[in-house]
DNA sequence: ACTTGCATTGCAAACGTTTTCTAAAGCCCC
DNA sequence: GGGGCTTTAGAAAACGTTTGCAATGCAAGT
């Protein structure tokens, strides 16, 4: 089955020429003739020469390859982030691949470490729950192999970032919220020590706190899987003081929700607000009203990755930029269905 | 910023042996001494001596990664299976490249190709909708790159498969749904040429007929998206004949059905039953019982690359074999929140 | 003492490509 | 018709690792 893959060695030879001559006719390099060019391509179609990659890249250090760390390509948010890196990879000529570290810094840092074995060319990365030291993403960038974050991202100073101004929209959502009538709000935040769960709880603060609200002890929850969000979501909905809106920072923690108000009946959940970052697709499923600040995981991916490319191409360019991402908030009915 | 990388070479001048001895002493080579292994384990970590596995991969002929082609990353199934194969790839030393074809023939070629040119040790594919002739990928077989395909499989005989039995899962559901009282029943599938979607009308179409109804016309709805599942089952239930059931074959297809059915005033919509394959994270969502046919993209993924790692470290086990994975139904409601 | 065998280490080749440097060939112009 | 220039092509080096084989040193067997 396995037979020996012709090499430009071999394709040289065939042809009467040296192998130079045919690397740089398929490489389009200006120094060969438009006749030998031709013929070598022709040549190397019909005989089904297979470059080898490894050897192209291994000589010119460098992989051609975009590294991706994340938490996990779980259902909601990652894998929109995932197909759109994917895609301007490809249309730029690089491949990447791909890394979760299952919410462990040490996974993490393992991964980086695989990622600089790989000599991959740059990294994209979202960082684990617990992750606060980054030493090594440092590392990557002391070896020359360029980081941008997204989403979950470190709060250091001096790093490439794509983001959106999460305390913003928690705030302008709290408002809403807020405007709608509903007051003993409630937010389901991710694990505290994510960026994104803080400035995001931080909107929400300061828009009660602006409104004469306050914020109460039990007016923050912390869940960082579905299961949880629910389990929380339904025990507040227990206590004396049930919340009248739940405000979820992702689709995931507003699925938890969603899945906590179905056990109750009807006409204790029905009039209850429901707010959350999302993607955009799942809300209109839910079979009630959900409004949503569209958080567009393709959008981030893109932007990520076009940072990275940009930081590669033009090295000197190094002022590290933090891309901030407009948000919109949307209410049902949601059209084009 | 970019200081030139440790090689083997240059640890072994600072230790006082050959770089041949390093290598071996990191690799666990037996022929080393306990102690110069030690010493030179030491140094390695001590100096952050970061191997060059493009080196490595290129002298060894194998890039101790797995390829990846599938349509989209989608919002659905694809990512649990992506998940996965990460997680059974690097447990077990291989890296993971995604490439997405986006539903064209031409471009999964393309895929096929590159991951060839990159000379990944062996590919998983879940094939686009178009997808008939599968020469690319006989391209890889021939170059010793085998190949496993998943979900969305070519029919040729004599390929490695993971698949489902969707037909007979679709002919239970079917039955399911005829004893639970219903009887005009429509069938959401995909693209009419994919396997997954001939495989379940079929078995859809063998309960009914079994079962004295037969299969109308306007029966089975071929939708490649949510939306245009949506805008086909909204136009069903303008019909005279209005269905009284849907059979969704994917979570998408049954979104679809969901997005539709919410355009309708509740009398009409609510009696009608649902059933869809799904991942299982969904169903529970939907504000509305939903039962489903439980197809693990996890599962599906790990078995998947299971079995392309068995091929490539017994490549003495040649036949081909197509591995079936048990379904279960499942309805509402769902415990475990 | 000389050999045999074993444990440990080193030398050198090889993997397939790109690229720098050099050389040959063709051409123009004096 | 030869000097210098341009165009084209080749020779050789380099990228960093692994590995077959040779070499060394030492202990044990004869």
């Amino acid at each position: 089955m396995k037979k020996k893959a012709l090499r430009l060695k071999d394709l040289a030879q065939l042809l009467g020429v040296s192998h130079t001559t045919v690397s740089r006719a398929l490489n389009n390099h200006p120094d060969i003739s438009e006749a030998t060019r031709e013929r070598v391509k022709q040549a190397a179609a019909a005989l089904h020469y297979t470059p080898n990659a490894m050897a192209a890249h291994f000589r010119e250090q460098r992989s051609k390859t975009l590294g991706v760390i994340m938490p996990f390509i779980s259902f909601y948010f990652f894998p929109s982030v995932l197909r759109s890196i994917e895609a301007v990879a490809h249309a730029n000529g690089y491949n990447v691949m791909i890394t979760q570290s299952g919410e462990s810094t040490e996974r993490e840092a393992a991964n980086a470490r695989l990622l600089l074995n790989n000599r991959v060319d740059g990294v994209l990365a979202s960082i684990a729950e617990n992750t606060l030291e980054i030493h090594h993403f440092a590392e990557l960038e002391e070896a020359g192999v360029p980081v941008v974050y997204f989403d979950r991202v470190p709060s250091q100073p001096g790093l490439n970032r794509v983001v959106i101004d999460g305390e913003k929209a928690a705030y302008q959502g709290t408002l809403h919220l807020i405007s709608k009538g509903f007051r003993r709000l409630v937010m389901v935040a991710g694990h505290p020590s994510l960026s994104i769960s803080r400035s995001r709880v931080e909107g929400f603060r300061a828009a009660l706190h602006e409104s004469g609200l306050g914020l109460g002890p039990s007016q923050v929850l912390h869940a960082s899987s579905r299961s949880e969000a629910a389990l929380l979501c339904g025990r507040a909905m227990l206590g004396q003081d049930k919340p009248d809106a739940f405000f979820a920072i992702s689709d995931e923690a507003m699925s938890g929700v969603v899945l906590a108000l179905a056990q109750l009946p009807p006409e204790q959940s029905q009039s209850i607000g429901l707010l959350c970052f999302s993607d955009g697709e799942l809300p209109a499923l839910f079979g009630r009203p959900v409004s949503y600040i569209h958080h567009s995981g393709q959008l981030v991916g893109q932007e990520a990755a076009l940072l990275l490319l940009r930081r590669l191409h033009h090295p000197s360019e190094l002022t590290p930029r933090t891309l901030v991402l407009e948000t919109v908030l949307r209410e049902p009915p949601f059209d084009g269905l």
